[in-house]
RNA sequence: GGCAGGGUGGCUCAGUGGUACGGCGGGGGAUUGCAAAUCCCUUAUUCGCGAGUUCGAUUCUCGCCCCUGCCUCCA
């Protein structure tokens, strides 16, 4: 299998530190609002690593982390008047359903921010007594960005260019404008814990290293995350893990592309997000996931309705097909579709595969082909639902439609066209679209 | 300004040193009482532009144009 890092801008062979095994870390969530369809696609594309790493035999320690202590957490929870422990649980519920409508398996381990504080100090505390860390003139620990040489590798900066362009404003306290905080004091009515440095708070960075060294090990095989976490988030976990550990971090950093809307980034400061929650009550979570898949994962992905509704369209062609087979054993996958996914997770190569066989189903009904096409819509955890229920809804009161189905079939019988043609028109009008079949007259939703 | 990633048919999206995958859509045909679904054929003289390397480039190199992202929090 071969991987594109971007720590080496390479394709690579994935070769993972220890045989059969692989540890990865994933940036979850800042818990304060709901998730979009930009949070769903590195949701659903790790989903399909994971699951893929499985099929491939590799034992998988896949962890993702909730950031539940910020500046926006706290925030928002003030605006609303609650309590940030019940905002922070009601958004991690919230993402759970989510991820579980979307098809998502939960990782191994989903880490809290808040329950990693002994963690977190103690790395800052080696960071110190390494000298990459100091304490400023307003208590908070800063990280010293110039002191760790090879500040810049993931993300292709460098330090002077860096600060050339730089659009922070520069607080006075640091000792470099560079220089990133790895905890913060705590100011009146913030939540806060006992630190060497006085009551405070971690600085973000400080978690995602802290929390996937404790559960991974302090060098693992992959760090994913989405392609603007890339910097400065993942180059200060690199900097910050490497400084305080010593060795090697994380060996292949994946990045997923942006969902766009109209050519620009789906994101929350610019405000033209959808939420995972809306879309689903649009469309079925399944259309979302068939979405995000036919597109590799580097490339960036236009979001709208248009494109949300061709990805319906072809999962109505797979269903279609799956509703002529009914069920069928699970067999082994294509070679086209391990190479495709062998290939940096070429999901949309392998799309194209399970396409073909699916056209090959539709010519004829053969053993291999059937085996091969549901084990393909297994990777991919997609056709879950039964077929009928696809295309008819579930759990619905269907007596009426169907009644009129018969009536018609009965006027097609007497060969009475002109009335099973009204019937069909009548129910046409209601979005129920009939379809004549050898084995029978059957419908569905327009 | 620095860095990263793009520009492939009507839309979307793969890919390759020897004229291009799949999906959606369009056209034609088969099937059907007619449809729907399905199948077949067809729909890019050509992969942003120019030059170079090569027997041959969309694919490699160089230059240019355009787009997006990151450089503050961001999946």
């Amino acid at each position: 299998m071969h991987v594109y890092n971007s720590l080496t801008r390479l394709k690579e062979v994935f070769q993972p530190l220890v045989e059969e095994k692989v540890g990865m870390y994933v940036c979850g969530v800042t818990v304060y609002d709901q998730c979009h369809v930009g949070h769903a696609r590195v949701m659903v594309v790790f989903d399909t690593i994971y699951r893929w790493l499985q099929t491939l035999g590799y034992d998988v320690s896949y962890v993702r982390n909730f950031t539940d202590v910020d500046d926006k957490i706290i925030q928002r929870a003030q605006l609303a008047n609650v309590d940030i422990d019940e905002l922070t649980q009601s958004m991690i519920d919230a993402f759970h359903s989510d991820m579980d409508a979307l098809g998502c398996l939960r990782p191994s381990l989903e880490p809290r921010a808040t329950t990693h504080m002994p963690e977190m100090i103690e790395m800052i505390q080696a960071l110190i007594d390494k000298g990459f860390a100091y304490v400023c003139d307003s208590g908070d620990v800063l990280y010293a960005v110039r002191k760790f040489e090879q500040y810049g590798q993931l993300s292709g900066k460098n330090i002077d260019d860096l600060e050339s362009g730089s659009r922070v404003d520069v607080d006075h306290h640091k000792r470099d404008p560079l220089d990133f905080v790895l905890w913060k004091q705590a100011k009146p009515d913030e939540p806060s814990w006992d630190s060497p440095w006085g009551k405070g708070r971690p600085g973000w960075h400080i978690e995602c290293s802290a929390m996937s060294c404790k559960h991974l090990g302090t060098t693992f095989d992959i760090h994913g995350g989405g392609m603007d976490l890339k910097f400065p988030h993942h180059e200060n976990e690199i900097a910050q893990a490497r400084a305080a550990n010593g060795g090697e971090f994380a060996k292949y950093w994946l990045h997923n592309g942006f969902v766009n809307i109209n050519a620009e980034k789906m994101s929350k400061s610019l405000g033209n997000f959808f939420t995972i929650a809306e879309v689903i009550e649009e469309y079925d979570p399944e259309v979302l996931r068939m979405f995000i898949l036919s597109t590799h994962y580097r490339s960036p992905l236009d979001y709208s309705d248009a494109a949300l509704d061709d990805a319906k369209k072809g999962l109505d062609r797979l269903y279609e097909t799956k509703r002529k087979l009914g069920e069928a054993p699970i067999t082994k996958l294509p070679q086209r579709f391990i190479d495709a996914m062998n290939d940096d997770f070429n999901t949309a190569e392998a799309m194209a595969v399970l396409f073909d066989t699916c056209r090959g189903l539709n010519k004829s009904n053969d053993d291999k082909l059937r085996g091969e096409f549901f084990a393909m819509l297994e990777a991919f955890n997609l056709l879950n639902h039964d077929a009928d229920d696809w295309f008819q809804g579930e759990a619905e009161d269907t007596s009426a439609i169907d009644k009129l189905v018969q009536e018609r079939d009965a006027a097609k019988q007497a060969k009475d066209y002109a009335k099973a043609d009204s019937l069909r028109h009548e129910l046409l009008t209601q979005g129920i679209v009939l379809e004549d079949t050898p084995e029978g007259t059957r419908w569905k939703k327009a």
